[in-house]
DNA sequence: GTTGAGCGTT
C-alpha cells in the first residue's frame, strides 16, 4: 500500500522514515521528496509497504504521532498512473 | 542559513 507522509521535519531522511514504519511492519519503500534544485527535503515522503494490515497499523500509528515537536500526517497516496507531464489533457 | 500545504521517481 503506497502511502503519503506529511508534516515531517525538514531534517528528515528516507531512511528514517523507512525505520518508522518498519517498526510496526515490512517496509517495502521508503523515499522523502527532494527539492529538484535545492535537492532539499520538501517536508513530506511516501511510504510503501507490502502487507496491507501492517500498513494499516502503521498508518494508524504513525499519523497523529508526535516527531520533533510536529503530528506526523499519513494518508493514502493518490495514484500517479496519469500523465502528469502531458500539459494536455487527452480527455478531450 | 530560511519555510510549513501538500502527492513523487526509479
Amino acid at each position: 500500500m503506497n502511502m503519503h507522509v506529511s508534516n515531517l521535519a525538514f531534517s528528515f531522511q528516507d531512511e528514517d522514515l523507512k525505520k518508522l514504519f518498519a517498526d510496526y511492519g515490512t517496509v517495502s519503500a521508503a523515499k522523502i521528496i527532494t527539492d529538484k534544485f535545492t535537492n532539499k527535503s520538501r517536508g513530506f515522503g511516501f511510504v510503501e509497504m507490502a502487507d496491507e494490515k501492517a500498513a494499516q497499523t502503521a498508518m494508524s500509528e504513525v499519523n497523529g504521532k508526535m516527531i520533533d515537536g510536529r503530528s506526523v500526517k499519513v494518508t493514502e497516496a493518490r495514484p500517479r498512473e496519469e500523465n502528469r507531464s502531458n500539459g494536455f489533457n487527452k480527455r478531450w
